[in-house]
DNA sequence: CGTGCACTTGACAGCTGTCAATGCCGGTGG
DNA sequence: CCACCGGCATTGACAGCTGTCAAGTGCACG
């Protein structure tokens, strides 16, 4: 990991990722960004964090895609989030002695790290703030939970369709209007890892969905062309953010 | 649900739950403890709160069992965590508009309510006991982890097994010293339910552990009889909190 | 022009779900 | 007290989904 001296702009999230996140105030997205350390780069396929590891600080996604995993006894392996830019990884292993899951660049990457210490201080400097991660910790809890439904009670077809939307509405937030088509850089094997399937049983299903004129493949390119089949066969309800969060402390000036 | 005025100790969580939890500061928890409503009482099967409803509260579980499941389009269920006297329920859909998990009393179940406006208000007046309620759901998060890998890529055995040894270490930690055997009030169902099986293939698998004299069963008793069998067998690595959390905000005095 | 990785496809086996029947047990009503 | 009943556990038979193994193709890269 390099760091690039040229970026100096206070790139913290996509503006975009912020919109869904409740709009901190400029003054806490100031204090935010102080805490975090210079932009570093890193090459496609490097690991950024490996499970075991003693967790020493958080990273800001800025930009490219990264893949958090963990490695089970038999060598298997689950993938269990595909970061996009903006995301915040690494913060499930911040209580733990040793971090529990992997960090691993998908595409090269540009991220900045932000120390544990300087992110408890987000609690006595910018409460409003601390609570608006509070509860971004929580919706990563319900998409943990809706993961858990898709892969323990559903068929193949299932999972990839909610697997392909789910992604689908994650890039739209962060590139809106991105249309039905979008591109990404995971092999099937890596999807069979996120979903719970072989890279075999990936490609069948993909043939399916295919047949079923319900998407088109052309290399890492995907279109849904059926979205609202894809999301009844995907079976995992939408979620909505609250509307009314006055509960939550005042916001800094 | 009735109020039950008796009961006027602070009970907020168990005393081992809070142990683990890193012991808030007695301020703290007489904070805490004020937010909290009157002790309810829930009769066994009743619903605490379903998914769909506005999230107006989290509950703090005093004694008894409850489940938190989400219901599929297909109509199938998956429980999504069995609660013990400790846990703070309904914190995942904090965020939402409408609750995503529906909670179930297993058995006759004690608990008070958490308005969220008086939970906002931790972040203000104990922001170290915000953080470690952070840290908190980081560990539900990882737990949720822990359990895509178990569902997603471990067979049936290896399910079964890391859910017992899994709820038995739970067990311990709010009743020490519990030995290697326990009581559970699930069925096989909602066991399935959990780990993402049918009834009729938990009791086909419940079977062969038996006759492997991994486990002993009785009605719903259950005696481990190799734990370090079970723990090689469910594949899952055990998880360690953090020694030093000396990054977090001071706590009151 | 080789080499390796990813994708595809087929054949086959095995795990898990489905369906169905039986037994057990506690609760309920007569 | 006893018969009935519903829920749960258990077991067998069978089907189907998904994993495994293997072979072939195409493409990027050295």
């Amino acid at each position: 990991m390099r760091a690039v001296p040229d970026d100096s702009s206070p790139l913290v999230f996509s503006q975009a990722r912020l919109a869904e996140f409740r709009s901190p105030s400029p003054a806490e997205l100031e204090i935010f960004s102080s805490l975090a350390g210079p932009v570093q780069q890193i090459a496609r396929n490097r690991t950024i964090r490996r499970e075991g590891d003693a967790p020493q600080s958080v990273y800001l996604l800025l930009d490219g895609w990264a893949l958090s995993s963990m490695t089970l006894a038999d060598g298997g392996r689950q993938i269990l989030k595909v970061h996009l830019p903006g995301d915040i990884l690494g913060t499930p292993s911040m209580a733990l002695d040793k971090a529990a899951e992997t960090l691993t660049a998908l595409t090269p990457v540009k991220l900045r790290s932000v120390s544990l210490s300087a992110f408890g201080s987000l609690f006595t400097r910018a409460p409003h703030m601390a609570a608006l991660m509070f509860l971004s910790v929580q919706q990563e809890r319900v998409m943990l939970m809706d993961r858990l439904c898709s892969i323990g009670r559903t068929s193949a077809e299932c999972r990839l369709a909610d697997f392909l939307v789910h992604l689908h509405s994650r890039l739209n937030v962060i590139q809106p209007g991105i249309g039905p088509r979008f591109e990404h850089p995971l092999t099937q094997e890596q999807i069979g890892d996120v979903i719970g399937l072989t890279a075999v049983h990936v490609n069948r299903v993909f043939r399916t969905l295919e047949d079923k004129k319900l998407i088109l493949r052309d290399g890492h390119m995907i279109e849904l062309l059926d979205m609202p089949a894809l999301r009844k066969l995907s079976g995992v309800p939408s979620r909505t953010l609250a509307q009314d969060l006055s509960w939550l402390p005042k916001p800094l000036p």
